[in-house]
Formats: C-alpha cells, structure tokens, sequence
DNA sequence: CAGTGAGCGAGCTTCCGCTTGACTT
C-alpha cells in the first residue's frame, strides 16, 4: 500500500503521473465529477436558499467504492483536479464523499504533464478554495433551473411535445441557426459587373508575358459596364506605376479544442465528434496531450522540443520562439493546447488517427516558426481614353517560413478568390497590349449557413459552451430535431458578360450553380417554433450575452466578492415570473402559416406544425369533409413553402400502373419514399423522386430487391416463422421481429441448422439475454 | 418497418460539465 494516494481526473492522466512521482505515491482516476444534483423533483430545495442535493449516480458508485476504500489505507490523499471550476468543486465532492477535512486536505495543481511541473505541483501543496467550489455550484445550480423549469414549459405550450428540451446553451445555439437561416431567406441579391482586362505583351527582359489586371471599382448596371468598355475602344494601355512592398504572414497558435473542430473540419472533413472520437484515441495510446482544453499554452519542455524539431529539420532560420496567448476571456486553461507528446514522432501507425495527429503535429511545429516573408507588387495602369486606371497585384513568397509546413485554413475559402500568382516584371511607361477585356456580372451573397465546426467557434466567440460540450451539444440539438445537417442543392443562375475584344463589344449570357452547400446545418420547423417562442417569453436567458454576464457574476463568486446563493437567488425571482406568467399566458403553439384558398373545394389552406411533423392542411375539422393532409418534404420549411409547392405535395399516392397484374403505389412513409407492390414495400433510391419516377424505373428495383432478400435468406422454417437470414455481421436467427444470434461454435454451418437446433438456440438466448447497457430506468412500459 | 393529423390525459420527457466505458442486431 502505497503512502500517498493522488487523485485525478483522467485515468490516461493518472497512469503518466505515477511513473513520474514514483512507487510511494499511488495515482488514481476519479473519471471527472463524482456526484451531480438529485434528478427529480428538480435536486434544489429553492425555499431553503437553493441547497442543492447531490447524488452519487450509478456509474460511478463503482469508482467511489474503491476510492473510499483507497483513501482509507493511505497516509495521505492528494487532490490533484484540474485547476479550474469544475476541477476544484470534483476535489471538494471528493473530501465530501471520502470524508476528508476540506481545510487541511491537500490540493496541488499543473497545467501540463511534465516532471518538472508536477514535481513543482507537490512541493506546492495547497488547501481547497471554496469560493471557486462555490461558483461552480452556482454554475451548475442555474443551469439546472434553466433546463428543468424551461423544458417542461414546451412540454405544455406546444402541439408536438415529444421530449422537447430547452438550456442556455442548447438553446442560444439554435437561435444562432435559426437567425442565419432567415438572414439568408431574406437576402436579396444584387449584382455588380466587375471588369477585368487580359494583357499581352514583352517583360523587362524581353520575354513574352501575359497577365490580369483588375478595373477600377464595380460598376452597379449593365449600362455603366458597358459605357466604360466603349469609352476604352481604340486605348493605348500604359505602366504608369509601379509600388513593392513587403509582407508577412504569422503562423496560427497552437490547437485548442474548438481550432481543432474547426481545422479537422476544413481539411479532412471531419464531423466534430469524430474529431473528438480520434482525439481521444491518440490521447489515450499517449500520442498527444490532452483534446479538451481551451488554452493555446505550450509546457517550457514541449517548446523547446519543438525548437529542436525545427532546427534539425529546416535550419535555424525557420525557428522563433512564440508565446501565444488566448484571446478569449471566458478561457480557463486548465490545460496545456493540444500538441503531439514527442515531437520526433511525426506520424502514427494507427490509419484512422494518422491525418488528425499529423494536422496536429504540424499546427504545432508550425506554431513556433518563423513568418513567412512575402512581396506585394502593384502595377497602376493607365487608359489614354479616359480617367480610368486598371491595377494588376501579383505576391511572391520570398522566404516560407512557417509556410513550409502548414497553412491555416478558412471557412470562406471556397469563395475568396483564386491565390494571387506572381506579377511578370514590368517597367514604368511600358506599353502593353489589350488582348480582352471583360465585364462580368457577379452576385452579392448572404452569410454561409453553419457548419458544426463554424458553430463551434460563434459559441466561443460568445463564450457559449466549454470544448467538453461542443460537440455534445451538436448532438443534443440535432437529436431534439431542431437542427439537421444536410446539403443543399445549388440553382441555376444566368448571368451576364460583356466583352471588349479587338475594339468591338460583345454580349453574352452564361450560367452558374449558386447556393449548393454541404453538411450545413440547418433549422428544422420545430426548431424555428421553440426559438420563436423561447425569444417571446424568455429572452433574458436567450439573450446571447447572457453567458457572458453571468460568467462574470461567477468570477466574482469565486474571487469572494458575492456569495453564490445571493447570486441564484437574484436570477431565479425574475426568472422564476417569467415562468409563471409563460405558463399561465401562453397560447398553445402550432405554428400555423395560412397559404391562402384551395381553388377546387373553396375551403382555406394552412402549413403547420402536426404531431408528426410539418404538413399541409387542406379545411379545418369542423367541415363536414375530413380535411386533407400531406407531409411537407424534408428540405421544405413552413415558413417558405409557397402555395404551388403545397399543393404539389397532394399529388401522392400515386399509382404508377400494373407490375405483374399488380399495381405499383409511390408514397412517402415514415422511413421515406417507398413504393408498394404486391403487399411488399420497397424504399425508393435516392434519386428517385416518388413525384416523377415512373413504372419503368421502379419496376426493376422491384425485381432486384426482392432477388436480394431472396439471397439474404438461408433457410426458412414456415411452420415455425423462424428464419436463417445473413446479415452485415454474418447468419442470424430471426423469429417474428426479433434477431438471436447464433453461437461461435455453429456460425460456419448455419446453412445446416435444423429447427430443433434453431429453436434450442432461440430458448438458450432468451434464458441468457445478451448483456445491454445497464437501463438505470426504473420501469420502462412495454 | 411504411399510419397518422382533434382532444382527453396516463406516464413520460428535461439541463451543463467533468470523465470513459461496453457494445453490436
């Protein structure tokens, strides 16, 4: 039995540590909080000053069992938390839960894990400081008011009350999208004619050279463009100045957890949980340091691993000492950023995690390079018919610095404009000849929708969330059917070009895809509903400082300027009316958008919220006619679905006509587009659209799908309704609608099971369940 | 797997932050 027993949060953390401190100490992983507020009925008893009542929750009885077991045999208990809120309140339910004096307990922290640091961290024992515990009590209390008195509301007040949630966080990410998604339903475009003139001619040296020079400004009109390409009919074209000037590009700072969504999404593709699913990977087989951190700080130790990472590779001239520091204010930096652990490894033999350690490696190298150093060349050119001037810029890279390994990328990337080339060189009073000129008609465009990278870093910016929820609360808003992630088709666009060529004008009209986006995030219905709702009767907590405000509220809970009872009790008063009076004011929601009259019946068309989401509704119930349904698509939206496109929905079923004798029935279900034939269904391929497609195209999918059930099936026992099936992890039973799986020893010969053995199988999985995660529920109806 | 759409109301849902598991039907 080791003397001393210390306790962290992350058991990767918790192995690291022991072999630096050695055999008399023993190091050990409480896995982050241990207790949390009771769940029903709230957990705060308001009328007694918020006292909150905290529970150990099932799984983590386990851990606590056996750290209460430790603390007992040990000499002394080290609380080693992470430094921040969180972190000091886990260290103050540990004493509260192993029974240790919070007075005298000792609490060391480190912000990296490195010898010296957690060497230094011993030496340095501190005492638990309550005033930070307090904050994150007062933290933890307010959102828990928030979510368990809002949430219930919307349970109340709207017609779909499927486990509707709503939280500060949570619900200030919504209305983040839903706001993006009406700027850009709201934006008119305009366009501009932007002109461009293409020349020819000799460098200082002789040698042929072309090259693009931009006109002066936008003109607004078709009318203006071309006025100005007639007045440069018959010009000479001459250099008239020409400016050098230097410049220089910084690298980026090191990851943290939001730069590193953002950067894993931009260059691979990555989802954020993905991002983070393989961040934790590399973290845990001790390639990388921490993924959730917040703090673009490198260890003394790391930077000058990195300096020598660089000298040895590039040279001297590449390395600068840099010290990043973050920009945020809400940052709590209980961390180091997120760097490789070694930086001589610069990949890793796992194919999965290979491309994200690699962006890390390199972001961080990078980050302690030097700049890249540029030259910008201006050539003004002048017009002798007119006023005028054109301009060509070209850049080029005289020294590539951190260029060499990395190059952040932005989320506009795709719209910027191509890289800038270099300019040929050119002489001042040189003449130049004209070989086109053209004036193009370009659009302005609104905002980007969401990406749940872009996301990410609006809540940061806000000070929203902490980089252990960003991409759970993606997750939660797209699992409430809030937000979806989806892409968008582009349209069609004509626009216009006029050309000067030869001192003749010519005018044409060409078109381009506008608009497509992929994996964007966008508002469902029910998402704009609850955030028109919660922005009515709840906009103190809506609001998107409103983090912010109470964040500072909490510093100065922690400082000790105010006491964290008085601090709830201010927000809950106001708070708490507003609840009330939602409650008692509030009209039911059902989000109803009259479209206008149907033409054949007379009777009132509206699009609203069903039980099962969006649909047209053609009369009312009280019409002696039941009225008419239709489900509105998935990319359409009650607010924008127009009066045509309603009543297109209406067109189905359809019936495409007769397949074998039998007729072939198009229709949207719950699963999507299917087609029925002969009392089977069958989904629709994607690009089959159940408005258009036609028996010729279904037929065969008909034909194929039914083979390829065929071929799925290995035997079948009517008699019994017991079915050997192949499934995408090999032969399965299935009887009725439920799947047993086949033991290891008889999976080769499955073909070969007799229905007395596949019974046996079946009465042997029933009496052995297989083991599900443990369903803490307490009943759960059939 | 492939329907529904009102209102009644039993019985249910819900937050944010800190950490990893145990698993395929």
């Amino acid at each position: 039995m080791a003397k001393n027993l210390v306790i962290v949060e992350s058991p990767a953390k918790a192995k690291t540590i022991e072999k630096i401190l050695g055999k008399d100490f023993e190091v050990k992983s409480c896995f982050g909080h241990i207790r949390d507020l009771e769940k029903d009925d709230m957990g705060i008893d308001i009328a007694n000053n918020f006292k909150p009542k905290y529970v150990i929750p099932e799984d983590k009885e386990k851990v606590v069992k056996e750290l209460k077991k430790l603390a007992k045999d040990t000499d002394e208990v080290w609380l080693a938390t992470d430094e921040d809120r969180e972190g000091e309140a886990i260290s103050w339910h540990l004493c509260e839960v192993l029974n240790l004096d919070p007075k005298t307990t000792k609490r060391i922290v480190f912000h990296e894990i490195t010898k010296p640091a957690i060497e230094n961290a011993v030496q340095h024992p501190r005492k638990l400081d309550m005033d930070r515990v307090n904050a994150q009590q007062a933290r933890r209390i307010l959102d828990r008011i928030v979510g368990f008195e809002i949430s219930p509301v919307l349970w109340r007040k709207m017609s779909m009350r499927n486990s509707l949630s709503a939280g500060r966080v949570q619900s200030v990410a919504v209305r983040l999208i839903v706001e993006r998604e009406r700027e850009i339903n709201n934006f008119s475009s305009v366009s501009t004619f932007k002109v461009e003139a293409y020349f020819t001619g000799k460098d200082i040296n002789g040698k042929s050279i072309s090259f693009k020079a931009d006109g002066p400004g936008k003109f607004k009109t078709a009318e203006d463009a071309e006025k100005f390409l007639e007045q440069c009919v018959g010009a000479a074209y001459t250099v008239k100045d020409i400016q050098v000037k230097p410049g220089k590009k910084s690298p980026a700072a090191p990851f943290t957890t939001s730069t590193l969504q953002q950067e894993a999404s931009r260059k691979l593709g990555y989802s954020v949980s993905k991002t983070m699913l393989l961040a934790q990977k590399l973290y845990e087989s001790g390639n990388i340091t921490y993924m959730r951190t917040d703090s673009v700080n490198l260890s003394d130790t790391a930077v000058s691993e990195i300096e020598k990472a660089i000298k040895t590779s590039f040279g001297d001239k590449y390395h600068q000492h840099r010290k990043f520091k973050n920009k945020n204010e809400s940052a709590q930096e209980a961390h180091e950023a997120i760097r490789p652990t070694y930086m001589e490894n610069t990949t890793v033999d796992d194919s999965d995690t290979r491309k994200l350690y690699e962006l890390i490696w390199k972001r961080t190298i990078a980050s302690q390079m030097a700049d890249a150093e540029l030259e910008k060349t201006i050539a003004k050119i002048d017009i002798s018919t007119n006023h005028e001037e054109l301009s060509a810029s070209g850049e080029v890279l005289k020294f590539d610095g951190f260029l060499k390994v990395y190059m952040e990328s932005h989320d506009d990337e795709d719209e910027t404009e191509e890289q800038e080339g270099s300019l040929p060189p050119l002489a001042v009073k040189q003449s130049l000849d004209l070989k086109e000129m053209k004036a193009t008609e370009r659009f302005s465009r609104p905002a980007p929708r969401y990406t749940e990278a872009s996301l990410v870093k609006k809540l940061e910016e806000l000070g929203i969330g902490r980089p252990s929820t960003y991409a759970p609360t993606i997750t939660t808003i797209q699992k409430r059917n809030y937000v979806e992630k989806r892409d968008k088709e582009g349209v069609k666009r004509d626009f216009r070009i006029l050309t000067l060529k030869a001192d003749k004008i010519t005018k044409l009209t060409d078109a381009e895809n506008t608009g497509a986006e992929k994996s964007k995030l966008f508002p469902t219905d029910l998402g704009m509903i609850v955030t028109d709702f919660l922005n009515q009767y709840f906009n103190n907590v809506m609001d998107y400082g409103f983090t912010a405000k109470i964040e500072e509220e909490f510093d100065e809970i922690a400082s000790g300027k105010k006491v964290w009872n008085t601090m709830i009790s201010e927000f809950y008063s106001p708070f708490h009316k507003d609840v009330e009076n939602t409650l008692e004011n509030a009209e039911r929601v059902k989000g109803e958008r009259p479209l206008g009259v149907d033409a054949a019946s007379g009777k009132p068309i509206v699009a609203r919220m069903g039980r099962y989401g969006p649909m047209i509704q053609i009369g009312s119930v009280e019409d002696e006619e039941k009225p008419r349904f239709a489900k509105l698509k998935a990319t359409q939206s009650i607010e924008t679905i127009t009066m045509d496109e309603a009543m297109e929905l209406f067109k189905l079923p359809r019936n495409l006509g007769q397949f074998e004798d039998t007729d072939v029935i198009v229709n949207i279900g719950r699963f999507g587009p299917y087609a029925q034939h002969d009392k089977k269904f069958y989904s629709l391929k994607k690009e089959m659209d159940p408005y258009t497609v036609e028996l010729d195209e279904v037929a065969p999918l008909i034909a194929e799908k039914r083979t390829a059930k065929d071929e799925r099936t290995i035997k079948i026992f009517e008699k019994e309704k017991i079915q050997i099936l192949k499934g995408p992890y090999g032969p399965y039973i299935k009887q009725g609608l439920k799947n047993y799986k086949i033991p290891k020893e008889k999976i080769d010969n499955a073909a070969d099971l007799t229905v007395e053995e596949a019974k046996a199988i079946i009465e042997d999985v029933k009496a052995n369940p297989p083991k599900k995660k443990a369903p803490p529920r307490k009943k759960k109806a059939e």
